[in-house]
DNA sequence: ACAATGTTGGTTTTT
DNA sequence: CCAACATTGT
């Protein structure tokens, strides 16, 4: 990456800009992060702006931290400090709690923010109700309504949510022909079905308002539409924020587009940076129409970030030569002026298993070499590869980290705790208390759905039955008592004179009574092995409670579901993470796992073993090419993640746990950048590597 | 009748 | 390897 002393004459013109809207066109590795800190830092030193004249918004929470550091090597800590750093989740969530009366909130209430299984609890009890109503089957209503609901969120990415019945019908209706067109069954006039969809759908849109809860999707729309509706609001805004630089903007989604726009109406200093071949997250409304509406909107200057400072030429060059067979591109042209070095290789095995065995082999060969573990990561297509790379890598004793896969935050430990949190803060989050069922000695699904109800009939809360004698809360059904003594014990252990203690010592205090206390968290466990991890993840939330800084445990335990977690870095592994994961990152050496059609591009009837289908799926006619385009685009950030190397591995067979073997042929990729595959097991061991050597010369 | 426990199926990518 | 089922136990 360049380094803050030198920049190129693009670079230089970039960083010098100062009032206008701008569009950066930033290939892979061209030093953008370093570019947007420069102006940042220049901006501020040449008296043009204060710092919190600056916001900048980032796609994921790890990129903002990422920005936050650098800003600190740069500047002052308190102009570094300064600086408004934040993802688009982070800025529509604290826009609305600071706006909560203009969004429907009394003064003393707050919402709680979904966590993934919330949603689903929630969306299944929905679901068995009204297939109870209709009389349907309620796994098949189920089913049906988990392909609607991904559809439903789209349509909320894109700003549309209805709340009437007859547009919400109107709306799944093209949700479910659109479907047609992609190989569903055709649904010619509004059936019976659809309308239960939609009112499902609206069921659960009501549930959210009247329990002040708040999806993923609401944290966007509701400030979006807000913004845009209120004028004056958006221009209050844009007005403490004269300079706006947006980073990824390749993966912003029409409502966090709509966000910025409105924001910076008035005064038109922004300046988008992103890079339409590494636009990968068209699954979750992700569109790079949004980079060309924004040229258009703002009339933006383009400039361009063609050097690539990270990957030297061989790397380059076979990267290039596969995202040319992508039609849908803007003008771009990467090129890299480092001494030449080998272009990526593939390797392939007989089953995954041996594959497995060959990337380890060629781990160790790079460590004999004297690479440390830290510059060496495997990326992949799906989280489950991990679990066929982890024995091959444990077997040899190669310490490693798997990012992603279920989050930190997601565990089921972790959200235990969590869940306490929110019943603290909102005695009346009824999906918390639901998650820790399980937990509640005597309490089971019918006596919680029973209490549950009742409370929401009886208009009590969680917080006021604590006040009550045991027989009182028996009116709320057999599990009454039962709950009460565990709000009761929860209490206490998490709020009396919480005023006076560190946020990590409460946090302390709270594992210790989820450990200890009525929920026996680890008692529960059977297996040692898992016991002891649950363990060390309750504790790593404290190093976490602790290492972030926070002033309020609460705060920062209820954002969860909208931060990431991030392992220690500092330590000595490898790295095995997804290449969705991996975007923005860069390591001397890449190994790919998994370089087989149907896995990298991704198919699932392929993994069936039904032959691919992606072949006769020309584009689609989007505007960003479509399905195979996006996959060849998750292709290219694999491969420029490589600074020096990428050893890309496949192999002819595969057996994923719970799918029958199949088949796979090299990616097509591997054509399409022009290189070509050799067995694999020739670094196996001593004169094995001697030959590798000379085959490759 | 309901809670606790054991067994089987199904898995893209994620803020 | 986790979540929905079926089964056993109270």
């Amino acid at each position: 990456m360049a380094g803050h002393m030198s920049f190129t004459e693009d670079q230089t013109s970039i960083i010098n800009h100062a009032e206008g809207p701008v569009l950066v066109l930033a290939g892979a590795g061209s030093g953008k992060t370093a570019v947007l800190v420069e102006r940042a830092a220049q901006l501020i030193e040449s008296g043009k702006a204060v710092p919190s004249d600056l916001l900048l918004i980032t796609f994921s929470r790890k990129a903002a931290r990422e920005m936050r550091t650098r800003l600190k090597d740069r500047l002052q800590e308190w102009e570094a400090d300064g600086v408004r750093v934040e993802t688009f989740h982070g800025f529509g969530y604290q826009f609305m709690r600071e706006n909560k009366v203009m969004f429907g909130l009394k003064d003393n209430e707050r919402w709680a923010i979904l966590s993934e299984s919330d949603q689903k609890r929630m969306m299944t009890e929905l679901c068995h109700s009204a297939a109870d109503d209709y009389q349907l089957d309620r796994k098949r209503l189920r089913k049906e309504l988990t392909k609607m609901f991904k559809l439903w969120s789209r349509l909320k990415q894109d700003g549309v949510c209805p709340t009437r019945r007859d547009k919400a019908i109107d709306h799944i209706t093209m949700l479910e022909n659109e479907g047609v067109s992609r190989g569903g069954t055709p649904a010619e006039q509004v059936s019976a079905m659809t309308e239960i969809n939609a009112q499902v759908l609206l069921d659960y849109e009501k549930q959210k308002v009247e329990e002040r809860y708040l999806d993923f999707d609401d944290l966007l729309l509701h400030p979006a539409r807000m913004l845009k509706r209120n004028a004056e609001l958006a221009w209050e805004i844009g007005a403490n924020s004269p300079f706006i630089m947006v980073d990824e903007s390749q993966d912003t989604n029409l409502v966090q587009y709509v966000m910025v726009r409105e924001i910076a109406k008035t005064h038109t200093n922004i300046m988008l940076v992103g890079d339409d071949d590494q636009s990968i997250y068209a699954f979750r409304g992700a569109r790079v129409a949004n980079v060309k509406r924004f040229a258009r909107d703002f009339g933006a200057t383009v400039m361009r970030l063609e050097r690539n400072f990270r990957s030297h030429p061989g790397i380059v060059d076979a990267a290039n030569s596969l995202i040319q067979h992508n039609q849908a591109r803007l003008s771009k042209r990467p090129y890299s002026e480092k001494p030449q070095g080998e272009p990526p290789v593939v390797n392939m095995s007989e089953t995954d298993r041996d594959m497995a065995m060959d990337i380890t082999s060629y781990i160790e060969q790079k460590l004999e070499e004297g690479t440390p573990l830290t510059d060496i990561a495997i990326l992949y297509r799906t989280n489950r590869m991990a679990q066929i790379l982890e024995p091959s890598l444990k077997r040899a004793g190669i310490p490693y980290t798997v990012v992603g896969g279920m989050s930190f935050f997601e565990r089921n430990e972790i959200q235990a705790v969590i869940s306490c949190v929110r019943l603290a803060e909102k005695p009346d989050d009824w999906q918390a208390l639901k998650s820790l069922e399980p937990y509640i000695n005597g309490v089971g699904k019918k006596g919680m759905s029973d209490f549950v109800h009742a409370m929401k009939q009886q208009k009590a809360d969680l917080m006021s039955l604590t006040f009550e004698s045991e027989s009182h809360a028996k009116r709320f059904g057999k599990a009454g008592p039962k709950i009460r003594d565990f709000m009761a014990g929860l209490l206490e252990n998490t709020l009396a004179d919480s005023a006076q203690k560190e946020p990590h010592h409460l946090t302390r205090r709270l594992i210790e009574w989820v450990k200890d206390g009525p929920m026996q968290l680890l008692e529960r466990e059977k297996d040692d092995v898992m016991r002891r991890r649950r363990h060390q993840n309750l504790e790593q939330l404290v190093d976490e409670v602790r290492l972030s800084g926070t002033k309020d445990f609460i705060d920062y335990l209820l954002e969860t579901p909208i931060s990431d977690y991030q392992a220690d870095e500092h330590k000595d592994v490898l790295t095995l993470s997804t290449i969705h994961r991996s975007k923005g990152l860069e390591y001397p050496h890449v190994i790919i796992a998994g370089f087989s059609d149907g896995l990298i591009p991704f198919d699932p009837s392929a993994l069936r073993g039904e032959g691919m289908s992606l072949q006769n799926e020309d584009g689609d006619g989007s505007e960003d090419g479509g399905r195979p385009e996006e996959e060849r685009r998750l292709g290219y950030v694999a491969l420029t993640r490589g600074q020096e190397s990428v050893y890309l591995a496949c192999a002819k067979e595969y057996c994923f746990p719970g799918n029958d073997p199949v088949t796979l042929a090299p990616s097509r990729f591997v054509r399409e950048m022009g290189i070509s595959v050799e067995p694999a097991a020739q670094h196996a061991n001593d004169a094995g590597r001697i030959f590798a050597g000379l085959s490759m010369g």
